[in-house]
DNA sequence: AATATTAATGAAAATGATTTTCAATAGCAA
DNA sequence: TTGCTATTGAAAATCATTTTCATTAATATT
């Protein structure tokens, strides 16, 4: 885990930013959870030990995180945008799973073998076909879950 | 052309909604362009005609034709929901590809063939697994245009 | 065609997530 | 310890979208 930390420090302070305690503390949230976090989440979960840190600086360090390429940003569509830690080396690449009723969220990584060869091959034929650089790519399922669907 | 108008004055008669000039307009402009429009794309589209035709009434239509099938509403991460028409019969299953420098959304449906067949199998396995009944997927491919990559 | 019913409309106000502003604070390099 | 300046929190601003509500217009009925 040690390396993990080391990590995201180093980046931040190579970009010339400052390692504050609300940027350790939002870093720690997402470290220690699987879920797919919204700022205003985030905030209620540190407000009590942490009163001091605003809604305002969770935005600002989730942002930044993004910025770093630390963190995902998602939006399933609920008008929250959720925030995934990117843990650099361990992390499987995965896909969401959403229900429109519920907001369950499924991380899966099922299938993603054969997908990630489609995808490379779609990515290489759009590169060429379209001029584009492609530097991402969504791929999101929506329906209902098991209490959902009754 | 005419089958596709009459399909859809009908699912609005049938749902016990009226035909009225705002819809008509809304879908002529959805139904006469392949570009992904905002709310506020089509308001200003028809204001200079129809000045009397509010963004409320914009929204509120987009709305109305996506609960029932008629039109969907996409998310490509600028803060606008676009808008595409569903020509229920003709029009292909596509996917998008997006510029994230200056929002040019390209359509494709290379691939496409391939990947229904994954995302057939994806949605059986994944239905099965987690209990989930899917109604729906995205997927979005992120990058630079020819232009904005320089 | 005239009328009655009520869905649909537009204007303005409200909402709610996210951003910006700005004066005060706190990392960190020297 | 000091000084520089990135970062912060609070409050205000933004801005897409929704809601409210009195008015208008589509359509079924006469």
């Amino acid at each position: 885990m040690h390396h993990r930390h080391s990590y995201w420090k180093d980046k931040l302070k190579g970009s010339g930013c400052r390692l504050t305690l609300p940027r350790r503390v939002i870093f720690e949230v997402l470290n220690s959870t699987t879920k797919h976090l919204s700022a205003e989440d985030i905030y209620f979960m540190i407000h009590k030990k942490y009163p001091g840190i605003g809604l305002t600086t969770v935005y600002r360090t989730l942002d930044m995180m993004v910025r770093m390429g630390l963190v995902d940003k998602f939006d399933f569509g609920d008008g929250h945008s959720r925030y995934e830690l990117l843990e650099a080396q361990d992390k499987q690449h995965h896909h969401h799973l959403i229900c429109t009723k519920c907001g369950k969220v499924v991380d899966y990584t099922d299938f993603i073998k054969e997908e990630i060869a489609l995808v490379k091959q779609t990515e290489e034929g759009l590169s060429k076909k379209y001029n584009f650089k492609i530097n991402s790519h969504v791929t999101q399922f929506y329906g209902l879950c098991d209490k959902c669907k009754k």
